[in-house]
DNA sequence: ATCAAATGACTTATATATAGATCAATATGT
DNA sequence: ACATATTGATCTATATATAAGTCATTTGAT
């Protein structure tokens, strides 16, 4: 069941995304890309690309990213090596930090 | 025609993907919360938290984005305000640069 | 002014991401 | 050690994102 009432976003969530696609289409421009062109060395359609440039919040954050990075529009604004690094080193925090989240155990306490 | 084979990724693109992932679930923990109520909040299912965790590709960037803003984890490390801001300026960048993006009409010159 | 190219806005068929459920394994508080 | 919540993994049905195509409009160079 994939999904029947549309979904709600936050208005940073929205912001973001499409600050991500301004900054991918300025880049494209910048560097004299035809959304065609850029499109095919991203391995997708134009009509995707140009949702992705609007802004649209339902595409798949694999395309998204990968247009970004060819026309090198930086995430985390890192570079391979740091963000290489940044990676390693959250697995590293990860493997600290408790491997299930516990409640409370039922009971609020509620006798007295 | 969605697609018949599977997309390529730079290992930049993987990598982003993966450390948001990783930082989501770093982020959940530390606010201890069960991947079934950050789901909750998110409007997602538990199922495609774990994707997005684990650093799944394929997911909705909308879905992702608004899991991070929930638990605090910032693609461009920007307050609301920052961002609409950087949003702003974009735009403003943009309606100067060329509507359309030309190549060298044809001929690549080859009279000589 | 003209003309080709680039973009924007659709449409359609189909591959697929998703919600929901279930079950086994694991982890954590008592 | 025990009990139970949490997580991980897998399955199914279905809503939907996508590729590909078409057409109108806009754009930029000549």
């Amino acid at each position: 069941m994939p999904r029947s009432i549309p979904r709600t976003y936050s208005r940073y969530s929205r912001d973001a995304v499409a600050l991500l696609g301004g900054l991918i289409r300025a880049a494209r421009k910048e560097r004299k890309l035809t959304a065609q062109e850029l499109a095919e060395r991203a391995g997708i359609s134009r009509g995707l690309l140009q949702r992705i440039e609007k802004g649209d919040l339902k595409c798949e954050i694999g395309a998204a990213f990968e247009v970004a990075t060819i026309v090198g529009v930086k995430l985390f604004d890192a570079d391979e090596t740091t963000l290489t690094r940044q990676l390693h080193h959250v697995d590293e925090k990860l493997a600290l930090l408790p491997k299930s989240v516990r409640k409370g155990t039922k009971v609020v306490d509620d006798d007295f």
